[in-house]
DNA sequence: CAGTGGATGCTCT
DNA sequence: GAGCATCCACTGT
């Protein structure tokens, strides 16, 4: 499957496919191993009342990156995508580091892997996306995105950190993955 | 391990 | 002026 391939369904299919993918930004990166759609007439989503200077990339073509300033001091990446006629985007949660990963322990101070990429604003220090990339082409370097040889095995729960329409359950996460954003529970 | 609170800036009402 | 699609350090078990 190719990456436009993958971007001509609507977010509730492209979120689940895109579990399994390799992000790369400057060869630095991993696989998506949990994300969250955010689609139209979505009281979550940021495009819910419309274009505004801010999500206006959201409303623009898609396959590029929407990236925003979450609590004043981190960034999140989206994919945007393709709803008929309205706003739609991908929340990038997290990554299994595979490429650069020296990289990504210099930008977060960290050694532990399993925490370089496990969550929204981690991920973006991890691969040093700020505002700047806000808009930016995912198909064209520096980016990367590449189809997994399987499709992974995604389960479906109730999205993270959100107060409004927090029971639909459209976070995606990779089956059995160490590398989400919240450990699994214990059984 | 679970729970709490602070940092910090921008958008929209 | 409120409210965030968050993270980390710190507390008490």
């Amino acid at each position: 499957m190719t990456l436009a391939e993958l971007l001509r369904g609507g977010v509730h299919e492209v979120a689940p496919a895109l579990v399994g993918w390799t992000l790369l930004v400057d060869g630095v990166g991993g696989r998506i191993v949990e994300v969250e759609a955010y689609a139209q007439d979505d009281p979550a989503s940021h495009a819910f009342g419309g274009e505004t200077v801010r999500n206006a990339t959201m409303f623009g073509p898609p396959g590029h990156l929407y990236v925003y300033r979450s609590y004043g001091l981190h960034w999140c990446a989206n994919v945007v995508c393709e709803q008929p006629g309205r706003a739609a985007g991908v929340l990038l949660r997290a990554l299994e580091p595979t490429h650069g990963v020296d990289r990504m322990r210099a930008r977060r101070g960290l050694t532990d892997v399993r925490l370089l990429c496990a969550g929204p604003g981690r991920l973006t220090q991890a691969l040093a996306l700020t505002g700047a990339d806000d808009g930016a082409d995912l198909s064209r370097p520096p980016f990367r995105l590449a189809p997994p040889a399987t499709p992974a095995v995604v389960e479906c729960t109730p999205r993270i950190g959100i107060s409004r329409a927090a029971e639909r359950p459209w976070r995606y996460v990779e089956a059995g993955s160490s590398f989400s954003s919240r450990r699994r529970r214990a059984a």
